[in-house]
RNA sequence: GCCCAGGUAGCUCAGUUGGUAGAGCAGCGGACUGAAAAUCCGCGUGUCGGUGGUUCGAAUCCGCCCCUGGGCA
């Protein structure tokens, strides 16, 4: 390898697994996903998945490995991810990790606790615990006053996360962090960008790609996943739009109604990206999106001098 | 042309007997340690159609005008 691995984190729609892509037929290298719903094998068009002539252009991995039964975390793509450095490093070639799952970037640069899997018996616990959030937290100050301190009082999902390993490993969260393993790849190894852009320009560009999302056959994948029923909160309804487009095919919802409803909420999840590479990756490159990228001042950086 | 109902936030609307206005959605800001395209927190952003009048004071009452929808011709 002559060059360190290239982060790219952006937005949904902001065009960043084109330059992914780009870079990687530049610098003989590998597409890998940081994107928690284009793991899933049975949604290509709703997730923007790389199309397959992006495909043929470089290696891509991690994309669309994962079935509509199975369930993914940021463990799990950290693990993986692990394994395809690994393949990467003997291949010689330059890993361009791209995605918009701002959480799966921090664990590859901050770490993450080597906290085991949590069984399914205490994972349903939790959730039905977490449907009363003030009891749940009261229960948590009392317990684990230190995890609890950290936690947002109203927000079921960290709550029950945070009484599923209390209770699963008699360790709280704040317990568990202290141990965090090194990062897979600390920021100082890595060349870290993040795609910038202008908000309207990207809303406008959300919007425009769901239309062509449907003109490609987006309700068709949507009335396939309908057929396996998964079950209410499955990984795999996750995907901005899912339920929108189910319902659509289930007759409970004009395709209009749908359409508008997943626009919003893309620009929503949008939002929220902004929110987090703005805060959480304030020290990232900022690279802009609505102009050429410059592909040699990013080779340049990420060479290794020798 | 006449009659009726409406013109209040980006949208849909609320606004009691006159005291310069508030909900939902959208939007904006923020959080985020194994569900993260998830989950949660915070913030009203306004010539109350226009204009003249009554009043200490008008989104609110009166006159005229403009616009929208419906009805009658």
């Amino acid at each position: 390898m002559t060059h360190r691995p290239i982060l790219i984190a952006g937005p949904t729609a902001s065009g960043k697994s084109a330059l992914a892509c780009a870079l990687a037929e530049r610098l003989d290298g590998w597409v890998i996903n940081a994107d928690s719903q284009q793991v899933y094998a049975d949604w290509r068009i709703l997730t923007a998945r790389p199309s397959a002539e992006e495909e043929a252009r470089a290696p891509h991995k991690l994309y669309g490995h994962v079935t509509a039964d199975q369930s993914y975390s940021v463990g799990d793509w950290t693990r993986e991810l692990a394994g395809v450095l690994s393949d990467a490093r003997s291949a010689s070639a330059t890993p361009i990790i791209v995605g918009g799952t701002g959480l799966y970037f921090r664990a590859l640069t901050q770490g993450l606790a080597p906290i085991p899997e949590i069984s399914a018996e205490v994972r349903a616990e939790a959730e039905i615990r977490a449907k009363d959030p003030a009891a749940l937290f009261a229960e948590l100050t009392a317990r684990d006053p230190e995890t609890a301190a950290g936690i947002d009082p109203k927000n079921p999902m960290r709550l029950s996360r945070a009484w599923e390993v209390l209770q699963a490993t008699g360790r709280g969260l704040a317990e568990w962090w202290k141990d965090a393993a090194p990062p897979l790849l600390p920021p100082s190894d890595c060349v870290p960008l993040r795609l910038v852009c202008d908000r309207d320009w990207l809303y406008a560009r959300c919007d425009a790609r769901f239309d062509l999302m449907l003109a490609d056959g987006a309700l068709e994948e949507a009335a396939h996943i309908a057929a396996l029923s998964p079950p209410p909160g499955a990984g795999v309804l996750k995907p901005v739009g899912a339920l929108e487009l189910i319902a659509h095919v289930r007759g409970e919802l004009s395709l209009e109604e749908a359409a508008s409803r997943a626009k919003t909420q893309t620009r929503r999840y949008a939002k929220r990206q902004l929110t987090w590479s703005r805060n959480q990756m304030a020290d990232w490159a900022e690279v802009d999106a609505q102009e050429n990228y410059d592909l040699e001042g990013i080779e340049e950086r990420s060479a290794i001098s020798a």
